[in-house]
Formats: C-alpha cells, sequence, structure tokens
DNA sequence: CGACAAGTTGATGTTACTCAAAAGTGGTGG
DNA sequence: CCACCACTTTTGAGTAACATCAACTTGTCG
C-alpha cells in the first residue's frame, strides 16, 4: 500500500479524481485495487435500469454511458454524460434506487469505488466536488435546453465536454473524441438529427469546429470561448479555477 | 428537549422532512429551535447570489423561492423551484460555492438547518432523501424542457408542483397554491409569456385544470394523472409511494 | 459485393416567437 | 372615492426556428 505510482502513469479517472483534491498515496493505491475488479459493458447495452437498487458507487475508467428517459411513446431525452472519471450512484439515502437508466454509448469499463476511509478525507473531498459538478452540468443543461438556440445549444455543450475531458485528461486545446451519432446528440440537445446537421454545417462553415468521425476540432477555441456564457464551473472556494482550465493533455 | 409536539401543528417544513422519514422527537424539536433563528426575504429580493460561500444548509419554511441563471443579453431560465420543507445548501465539500442565484418569488422564511447529529440518524436519511427528490426534479426539467410540447411542458409541471406541495401538506387534491407571474412560468418552460398565456387557456377550455389568481384547480385529475408520464418520484426502497401519493391536507 | 447504419438534402408543415397594442388588476395618494 | 400608475394578462397579425417526411448518398463491415 505504500507504492505511490507516478501520476502520468494513472488511469485518466484517477488523474481526475486526483485533480479535484489531491490524493494520498493510499487512496490511490485503493483506488487502483478497485480497477482489479473492473468490468466492462458493451456499446448499446444498459449499465444500469431505472428504479433498480443502487449496490454502491461505481466509477467510469473508460468509454462513455449516458444517463437517459424515455417516454411511453418513444421519445426519447439524454440527461447527460458520463466519462471517464465521472462517479455513477454516489448518493447516502439508504436503499437508493436508480433514478435514471444508463446506457452505454460506447464499450464502458467500469469498476467499484472505494468507500472513502473517513468524512474529510481527500478521497471524501474528491466525491463530494465530482458531485457538486454533476449538479452544475444538470443545472447548464436546463438552462442550454429552455432558453438557447440550436446553434447555441450546440456550442455551449461541445465546451462544457471540452472543458469534462480535459479535467481527465483526455482533451488536447484543440481537440478532443466524441464518438456520437447525429441522432444521439439530437436526443442530447432537444432537437432532430436532421437539424443537428443542419446546425454542425453552420458551425462547420462559420470555421467555428469541426465535428466529423468522432472527432470534435476547435477550429478557432478563442472564438467559441467567447461565443459561450459559463465561465469555467466553480464549485468551491478551495478548487481553483487554474484547476479546471483546459490545458495540454 | 423532550416535548413531542403533536404532528399536525407542525410546520410544513417539518411535516414534509417528518414524511420523508420519521423522525425522533430529539431531532423535530431541533428543527423547531432552528425556526427560532428564521429570518425574511421579501419578494423580488436575492436569497443568495451566485458562486457565493455557503454557510450552511437552510430550510425553507414558508413561500416560494427559485434558482435562476440569468444570460448576458438578459435572457433568463428557472432551473427549479424552493417550496416549504426543500432544503438549500446541502453539500459536503469544502468552502461550498452557490451554484445559482436563487431568487425569492413571494415573501421567503428561512432557518438554518440543524446538522444531523449522527450519520445515519433519522435526519440524515430526510436529508439524503430530500437531496435525491432535488435531483430528481432536475432530470424530469431536462426531459420536460428536451422533448416534450408547451402543452405538455406546462401539464407535467403542474403535476410535480402539485405532488411536491402535497408533501409538505400544502395542497389538497384538487387544488394548491401557485403564485407565479406568466413570465416566470415562461422562464420555467422554456417559453415566452405570450405563449404560457395561450397555453393556459388552451388547458382551460379542454376543462383539464385553472390557473388563474394565484392557484391552480385540477379539474379532471383523473385524466391529468393519465396525460402525465410519470409515476411518483421514487428514490429509495425505503420510502413508500404511499408516502408520497398526493392527499388532503 | 451487399446490407445496414449514419449522414445529407430538399420540400413542406407546425410550433412557438416577435411585435404591438388593448384590457384588466391592484395599490397609492390626493 | 377617484385618478393614476405599474404590472400583468389578453388578443391579433406576421414571422422564424425547428420538425416532418421522404429520398438519396456515404461509409463500414462482413
Amino acid at each position: 500500500m505504500n507504492a505511490e505510482p507516478a501520476l502520468h502513469h494513472l488511469e485518466p479517472a484517477i488523474r481526475r479524481l486526483n485533480k479535484l483534491a489531491p490524493l494520498t498515496g493510499e487512496e490511490i493505491a485503493a483506488l487502483q485495487a478497485g480497477t482489479g475488479l473492473a468490468h466492462r459493458v458493451s456499446a448499446h447495452r444498459e449499465v444500469m435500469a431505472d428504479g433498480e437498487p443502487v449496490t454502491g458507487p461505481s466509477l467510469v475508467l473508460k468509454g462513455w454511458a449516458c444517463r437517459v428517459r424515455i417516454f411511453r411513446d418513444g421519445r426519447r431525452q439524454i440527461l447527460g454524460f458520463l466519462l471517464p472519471g465521472d462517479l455513477i450512484g454516489l448518493c447516502d439515502q439508504p436503499e437508493p434506487l436508480a433514478s435514471t437508466m444508463v446506457t452505454a454509448i460506447t464499450e464502458v469499463t467500469l469498476c467499484p469505488a472505494p468507500h472513502p476511509v473517513e468524512k474529510g478525507s481527500r478521497l471524501a473531498t474528491a466525491y463530494a466536488l465530482s458531485r457538486a459538478l454533476d449538479e452544475n452540468y444538470l443545472l447548464r443543461h436546463i438552462g442550454r435546453l429552455g432558453r438557447l438556440s440550436a446553434y447555441e445549444r450546440l456550442i455551449d455543450w461541445v465546451a462544457e465536454i471540452h472543458e469534462r475531458l480535459a479535467l481527465a485528461g483526455l482533451a488536447t486545446p484543440a481537440s478532443f473524441p466524441m464518438p456520437l451519432t447525429q441522432e444521439i446528440l439530437a436526443d442530447t440537445l432537444g432537437l432532430t438529427s436532421v437539424h443537428v446537421n443542419r446546425t454542425l454545417q453552420m458551425v462547420r462553415r462559420q470555421g467555428l469546429m469541426d465535428v466529423r468521425n468522432g472527432r470534435v476540432t476547435l477550429t478557432d477555441p478563442a472564438n467559441l470561448r467567447r461565443l459561450v456564457e459559463s465561465r469555467p464551473t466553480r464549485v468551491s472556494a478551495s478548487l481553483s479555477t487554474q484547476d479546471l482550465a483546459v490545458s495540454a493533455a
């Protein structure tokens, strides 16, 4: 338990948590022990069913998943994404039930997240910050759907995902993977896939970004930052904006 | 601290928490002690500013408040409502910062929420359930904004508020107070106030409900339940659906 | 090569927005 | 009690954004 592996060898998921709150060697070791119990869920399969009992928190190690609600008539709304380093099932009521279905978009690797030994520990802080960020992503999504145009929704969403992937070291300042079909993007942004297609062409023609082949390339990052409303998400005074800024992997 | 006041004399706010998890006499007494420190915020004033440090959790005793985001160009999106019995500022990261502005819609009475003595106590459970319900309201709002028509958004939202007020004993099976202008409703549902007005006329003409003078009257509750997607919110196996069902005050 | 999913395009329809003004409501002070 | 004000609700006419429908193209993988 004394091994302190070099940070740059860590899983992206652990890098993210470590960035939220610098972890102790023991905590990193516990997380890495957890990765031994990892299991995979292949693309398009359900990671968790709506209303099912939640056994304990899990950590996403690899791949993209999403929380989704499906309506009786088949309409679908994606509520949010789960990216490497994100936690699923963090809550503290007894006998919790999943509030949404979770679906794997790509193949996803998950592992049990260690229970923080003590309240106030670094790991507990990282979990709390992760939870606060999650709430923030939901709030931002509400603002996006309620008040932004299709064009604005798209660029705001891209900016958010960029920021989030950067936290796990999975984005460069100008590019990141984005393995979604236009239909999934449509169910995220509250649009139709046809309209998403046209909106994507528009941002491309404007020279703002290029979304293609499962990858986003930001061709004008400065302009993007200017167009997007929110400054980097801030949920605790002890977490500097610096830590959350997008920088090279 | 041994006084166990009759439940029907309790504040609506305490009734709600007690419904989420039957509280001990000590816990009820602690909550009532907190009400002695209540303070008021008059209508239209800010309860909490975005980005401000959060000192500790507060309990809404009376009145309506909302969490809101305002965009640079003045567009506004209401993210959710805070009703009697709801908690503000429940989170466990160190030095938390408010993630949204909170505004009083009517005059609001707030008091500090006692810190749960021990993990796993009834009060801690009530807080955890309240937090889980809050998340659910955000998720439901996302589904509403992303995939429902104006008509559907309105009735789904009314059904949610009805369910929530009933939890605090503030709604009858067919009616409840709703002190919002059509403009606020518009900023909630992602519409314009003109369109909200027309949609309200539509539900009225259909005989579904009447929204008028700061009060909603459900003229066809059975049909409303049929039209609305979600069953009563369920976030824990230990909290029966029965407890959350709408019944007479 | 063939099959299937994803992306693209065009024509048309509908929902909700915009602008503008009138009518209703409630509170205040003379 | 009335006049006045600010705010909210209501109505109408025209428009813009996004949805729908249907076909066609491209890419991927066996």
